[in-house]
DNA sequence: CCATTTTTTGAACCGCCGTACAAGTTTTTC
DNA sequence: GAAAAACTTGTACGGCGGTTCAAAAAATGG
């Protein structure tokens, strides 16, 4: 049992350490070291670990992935109404704990890479999916059917575009002003 | 006069062999082998015209600013209302020269990379500011003051999430197909 | 405490990448 | 048509990055 708890708790450290690192350097030049360094580790540890570099990219997209699913399901117990459930969707996006522009900045990175690695590609395919799925169903409610999927569209797109803007800022995010923004979309596209 | 004339064709050539190669092999670990093979080149030659690997990555954002800016304002000339010129802009970003799976995904790559270069960064920041204004003055003719912000992010957000989708898609686009979705996403806007 | 397992690390290895440069080839110019 | 300029390339260099591995250190368990 105690066997499990180390190896979980130095895949954490090494995951955030990864997550600062890939945003302070870019994906495409951070190098095991600076990441090692970042964990207060040496390169060689991480690859006991994770096997190799690829590995923990792979392990890093999916502990955010499993974040922001979480604050999906959180936003969505909470929620009563189909418009409630699709501010819900923006609120976890737009969250304290990922809007932040070393989340987003990372995010971007992992997108960007996708193509070029079949297991980030089926991740993101995977999320994108799940998210369509979640505002199709809300909106299916609230709009006559032609109207949905454009609408659909229009939000999803502005949560990606939004996400992207925030990557590239150089100032620290605002998430309560994103969510707010967010909400006046979702009216926008409602009304 | 004929020494540019060759300088500008072998520029263009191997701008367009990088555009192919970096969608092919991912900004992160294309190599100045891989673009000198898709221009039928040698990796020195590529030196000698644009200096560094970082040179060229530069003229070749450059390059592509460059053609958004033109499609731009091509539309902008037969455009005679606010909402056309809205319509303009959404067609110039979907246009059937721009809208391809390697430009939108080599767009997305140097967005990505932007933070860690401050050339790339400074040129990101002009085309989208240059972006903002237009939308700000075609969607104050149309919209009260206190909706156009809202307005203005919904529709930019939607163009770089679906360049960004469109980056990570596994068939060829469909420029037409967007362009109409666009039109429909203004409309939504505006309504 | 000692034996065993787990974890950590420094150093070495291998390979590759960007760049410089000198030597060749082509084109231009007079 | 020869001198000069522009262009091209093979090669070599310096450096660095991911991974491996053997050995040390720490933790575990009886």
């Amino acid at each position: 049992m105690n066997r499990k708890r180390i190896r979980d708790i130095r895949n954490e450290e090494l995951i955030e350490a990864t997550i600062v690192a890939v945003h302070n350097h870019g994906y495409s030049v951070v190098t095991m070291a600076d990441i090692a360094r970042e964990a207060g580790a040496s390169a060689a540890s991480i690859n006991y670990y994770f096997g190799s570099k690829e590995g923990l990219m792979e392990a890093t997209m999916r502990h955010l992935l499993r974040k922001l699913r979480t604050a999906m399901i959180r936003g969505y117990k909470t929620s009563h109404s189909p418009t409630d459930r699709l501010y819900a969707v923006m609120d976890a996006n737009f969250s304290d704990q990922l809007f932040t522009v070393e989340q987003c900045s990372i995010w971007m990175q992992f997108w960007a890479n996708a193509p070029y690695s079949p297991h980030l590609a089926r991740l993101h395919r995977l999320n994108r999916a799940r998210v369509r799925s979640h505002f199709r169903a809300e909106l299916r409610h609230l709009l006559p059917a032609e109207g949905v999927e454009t609408a659909r569209q229009a939000l999803q797109n502005y949560m990606d575009g939004a996400w992207l803007q925030a990557a590239l800022s150089d100032q620290p995010l605002d998430p309560v002003a994103a969510r707010a923004a967010a909400r006046r979309v979702v009216d926008l596209v409602l009304s």
